[in-house]
Formats: C-alpha cells, structure tokens, sequence
DNA sequence: CAGGTTAGCACC
DNA sequence: AAACGGTGCTAACCTG
C-alpha cells in the first residue's frame, strides 16, 4: 500500500493506494468500520457510454481518510469497489449521477442499489444557493465548494493539479484522465481528495441548505434518481436517416456557402465578414454588439432577406445548414452508443432557478418549426412518440400566485388567456394582430419586461406600449399587487424569493424584477419535477425519455398508446392554490419528428 | 496552440 | 419610471 499524506483544512489526511492483494483485508476492515462513505471514479473520459470508455480508479474515503482502488489494473478492484458500494449503508457524491452512472455501467452495481443510500452534496449546495459563480453564487463545483467551504489552498490544487498534470505531459486537458499513468503520484492525490472533500462538504452542508428548504433534500435526490434512470435508458437514434440528413445538411451548406463566396464572403461563420460584404453593398448596420462592432443577427439578416439580399439569403441558409449539421446531425452520430442508443446528460438541477438543463447533446433545444432534425428520434421498435405537455404553465403559476380572480376563472371555465387578456387590454373587439400582440405581453410580463420590450417585440410606438402596459395592470390587479410586494419583500429575505416549495432563490439587486420570473419558472419546474415522481410512483418510469421543462417525451407499444399517454397525463396533472394545471398528451408515429410535421 | 471569450442561435 | 427570465453548443476570435 502507498500511503499520501496531505492537509486539509489544517488537519492530517491520508490517501491509501491499494497495490497489491495484501491491501484488500486492510480496504475491507475501513468499508466496515468507516461509517458512511464518500464515493468517486476516474474514467477514461466523460461519455459512461461509449465503447472504449473504462474506468479507471475508484475511491472511497471519510473526512479522515480515502482510499484509491486501481481498477484498470485488474478485475478483482472492480469486484472489491462494487463489494464496498453494496456494502456501505450511506454514500457521499459530488454529482452522483455521473458515478453512480459508471458503477451502474462498469462495476455491475445498478443504480436501484445506490441511489436512494446517496446524498449528493451538488444537490446540497444548490439548495444552500443555487447560483452559479458567474452570478454572484460560490458556484457547485467541488473546487469552488472547497474554496468556498473547507480551504481555499486546497481548492487550487486541486482545480490546478489535471490542467498542471496535462502540461507535464504535454497533452490537453480532454486528453489528461486518459493517458496520465495509473500510478501517477498526484493523480493518485487528485484522485484521493475529491472523496476527502466531498466527505467534508457533506459535514458542512448539512447545515448550510435553508431551514425551509429542508424538505427539498429528499425531494431532490428522487428527482435526480428518476433522471438517472433515463439517462441510462437512453433515446433510440435513427442512424441510417441522421447520416442521410448529415449529408444533405453538408451539400446545402456549401452550396449556399458557394454562393456567398461568390458575392465576397470566402467564411460565412464570420459576422465580421459577413458585416462588411453587408456594407459594401449598401446594408445600413446600425447596431452594435456589446462590444462595439456591428451587429448581424438574426433578425437582422431576415429584414435584408425580406427586401430580396441575394447574399443575406445566401448567408443564412449557409449557416443554418452548417451549423445543423455540425450542432445536431453529427453530434448525435458521435454520441450514439454501439446499440444506437443516446445517453443525454440530465441535470435535474441546473438553472438558477432549479430548472433541469440536458446536455450531450442539448436534447431541450431541438429546433422545433419542423420535424427534420427531430426525426433523428425513435419511439422503441413497435412503439410510438408520446409527449405531454403542461398547458400555460407559466401563465397558470402566475395567476395561482398572485391570486388574479379573472385569470384563475378563464382557466376554470377552459377560456383562451390571451384573448382573455386581449378584451382587457384592447377592448373585447380585438382583432387577431391585437391578440398576438396580447400573447406577447404576457409572457413579457412573465419574463418581466417593460413597455420598451413590448414596443419593441409587437412594433407598437412606446408610448402604445406603455398604454397597453399600463392597461394590463389595471385589468389584472391582482398581479400588479404580487408583483410590487415580491420586490418589495426582497430586502426581509436577504434579497431572494422563496417559493411555496420553500426554494430560496436570491435575486440580483440590479435586477428587482426578476423576482417574478424566478418564483414562476421554478415553480412551474417543480411541477414538472412532482410530475416525474408520480409517473415513477405509477410504474410508468420505464415509458420516459426525456423531460423538456414543461412536458415530457415517451415512448410505449402503439397498443398501450393511449392508454400510458392518458396514464401520464394524469400523473402530471396538478394544482397551486386550487388553481388545475391541466395537461395534454399528444400521440406521434415512430420518430419524435412525426409529432412536428 | 490550448483555452478562454464573444457572438450567434436553438429551445421553454 | 423602468427594468424580458432561464439554458447549451459552435465557430470565430483573442490571449497568455
């Protein structure tokens, strides 16, 4: 056994490396004898699921002491990690989902063993603050939980030791987990730490998440349990039509890149090229970016496709090809494992706002106007695409919390909100213009907007804006009321919301406004949330696929169709304040896509 | 030249 | 008086 001592936090600690079979007798005994253990792994890389991923070390430690098994050196670690996960009544992660994950997939410990004994300490600190370091927050990653929390020495050491280690060895930081050798000294002490660490970020987190978000805890960890379980599922792909779709998107991208090349622009990826072709020929670009230089977007370049610019259409169709292909089309050839099979990663808690977040690949922002991109999903063989959606969510919450009479009583009576909105706003006359228009108001006030943003949105004058605003107040008093004393109550919470969920959210004093938002968008997450672990509670796990913020996509034998759309919908289906969140299920044909043609 | 930043764009 | 919220990913560009 190598034994590497170091300090944390002013106290001795020890790393224990197993080397040999003396060291599984001594390994044993501290499993028995520890109490509950900190659980990490080493991998090859971060993608559980491919085929030449292995794992590497795997480490078990207290506050006191961690242990490092070599996994890769021999199938009898494996064996002694996996006896030491079964074996330990309570586990400590750092984003369990990941490990649990690995044990799931390469240590023959399945996630039902594991995850209802682990705490997660991720989870722990973002119920203690759920903001990211960018936005004032410690952040939740264990470097900056060890900065913020144990020692700050230690915290870049650790946040240095891979990216100093990938230097050593002349290699890069994506490469380092692979090649950097098994027996490495501070690889071998990297590894050690993030157990000692994540042991005694358990200790203080414990008492740092808020008293009234006390009940979350265990809310929380079934939510992430429950989205681990689909991670591991994965989402079928449609190979053969992703490289046929690959291949279309490529030629259309250059095609169209040929073309503006043609009119003076070699690099279509370029805004500044593409602004200074723009010019040339006579486009007036007025705005600028954030930092100064000439602003082409979107909207932008659709004004100069309206009025027949060969080259902005050009532009746009190039890009869009290109970046289809690159963002979609081949990401999911990448990331499809051996049986075709996606494994996306599922952040039950990402947002600020407790919002889940996918990732590898970014499953929640599929292009949505057509079914082409989509249509790289399928149902299972003999299954079909079932999604359910929550109706208005946002729309809902906000007249659930603010308590406004007329909304809450559209919603009863099964009556359209925008027009609802509409009739008050414009007078019960409206025209259709006016309601889209009243659409827009709504969910700008659910984002918190103002009559700038509205004008700005719908094209009214300003001052139009501002009267539509205004009247939108005075036909809803109830939210006008809601909204000014959530910001007026900032200051008693320590500048944050607390939702009826007892999520405490802190709110950026430059930014009073976004109080409402937070409290509706995590509140209609936490529906969502509630949802999953009822479907889950119903036996119907099994059917899911993915959530995507306020619906959720499955897949079941087009038999049982509707009968498991029905059966989710229901399990879905909720109240805040009295107020019915209903919820709609939608049957498709094989492919995701077929729900979107 | 690896890695961070900016701009743009996809979603709810 | 007014204030649009939350994400992830890519290519180009910048920097140490």
């Amino acid at each position: 056994m190598r034994q590497i001592p170091w300090r944390v936090a002013g106290q001795e600690v020890v790393v224990n490396v197993a080397e040999g079979e003396e060291d599984i007798l001594a390994f044993r005994e501290f499993v028995t004898t520890a109490g509950p253990l900190a659980f990490d792994t080493e991998t090859t890389g971060l993608d559980i699921y491919a085929s030449d991923c292995r794992v590497r070390l795997a480490q078990f430690g207290t506050g006191r002491t961690a242990w490092v098994l070599p996994v890769e050196s021999g199938p009898q670690w494996a064996d002694l990690a996996a006896w030491a996960l079964r074996t330990a009544e309570r586990l400590y992660c750092h984003n369990a989902t990941f490990d649990l994950l690995v044990a799931d997939a390469h240590l023959r410990v399945p996630l039902e063993v594991t995850y209802l004994k682990t705490v997660d300490v991720r989870i722990m600190a973002h119920l203690t603050d759920p903001r990211s370091a960018h936005e004032g927050g410690t952040g939740h990653s264990l470097e900056a939980l060890t900065r913020a929390h144990l020692d700050a020495e230690v915290a870049d050491q650790v946040k240095g030791a891979m990216r100093e280690l990938a230097r050593e060895l002349k290699t890069t930081k994506g490469e380092i987990f692979r090649i950097v050798p098994l027996d490495h000294p501070r690889y071998l002490l990297y590894a050690g730490m993030d157990v000692l660490l994540t042991s005694r970020l358990f200790e203080h987190m414990l008492y740092s998440v808020p008293h009234a978000s006390r009940r979350l805890v265990v809310f929380e960890h079934q939510v992430a349990y429950v989205c681990a379980i689909m991670e591991r599922k994965g989402f079928l792909v449609d190979i053969p039509y992703t490289l046929q779709l690959a291949d279309r998107l490529e030629r259309q991208a250059k095609q169209h890149a040929d073309t503006a090349a043609a009119l003076g622009v070699d690099n279509v990826n370029s805004t500044d090229q593409v602004a200074q072709a723009l010019t040339r020929r006579g486009a007036a670009l007025t705005e600028t970016t954030a930092t100064g230089k000439p602003k082409v977007d979107k909207a932008i370049l659709d004004r100069l496709v309206a009025d027949g610019d060969e080259l902005a259409i050009a532009v746009q169709r190039a890009k869009r090809a290109s970046k289809w292909k690159t963002t979609y089309a081949d990401t999911f050839l990448e990331l499809a494992d051996p049986g075709h099979r996606i494994h996306c990663g599922i952040n039950s808690l990402a947002a600020r706002t407790a919002r889940m977040s996918i990732t590898r690949p970014a499953l929640q922002t599929l292009p949505s106007g057509e079914h082409m991109i989509r249509s790289c999903y399928l149902a299972e063989e003999g299954e079909v695409i079932i999604s359910v959606d929550y109706q208005a969510i946002e729309l809902r919450v906000l007249a659930a919390l603010a308590g406004e009479r007329k909304m809450i009583e559209a919603i009863r009576a099964g009556k359209d909100l925008h027009g609802l909105t509409a009739s008050l706003v414009f007078g019960p006359d409206y025209s259709d213009t006016q309601r889209k228009a009243a659409k827009i108001l709504g969910f700008g006030k659910v984002y918190g907007g103002g009559p700038a943003t509205l004008a700005r949105q719908t094209g009214l004058s300003v001052a139009d804006a501002r009267r539509v605003v205004a009247a939108y107040d005075e036909g809803y008093p109830a939210i006008a009321r809601y909204t000014k004393q959530l910001q007026a109550d900032l200051p008693r919470q320590g500048f944050a919301v607390v939702t009826g969920n007892g999520r405490r959210l802190p709110v950026d004093r430059a930014k009073p406004y976004a109080a409402l938002n937070f409290m509706i968008q995590s509140t209609a997450r936490d529906m969502l949330a509630a949802g999953l672990l009822e479907i889950h509670k119903q036996g119907l796990l099994d059917y899911l696929r993915l959530p995507v913020h306020d619906e959720v996509i499955a897949s079941a034998p087009a038999e049982d169709a509707k009968e498991v759309a029905h059966a989710l919908a229901d399990a879905m289906a909720g109240q805040i304040n009295g107020v019915p969140l209903a919820t709609e299920a939608e049957i498709g044909g094989r492919s995701w896509g077929s729900l979107y043609t």
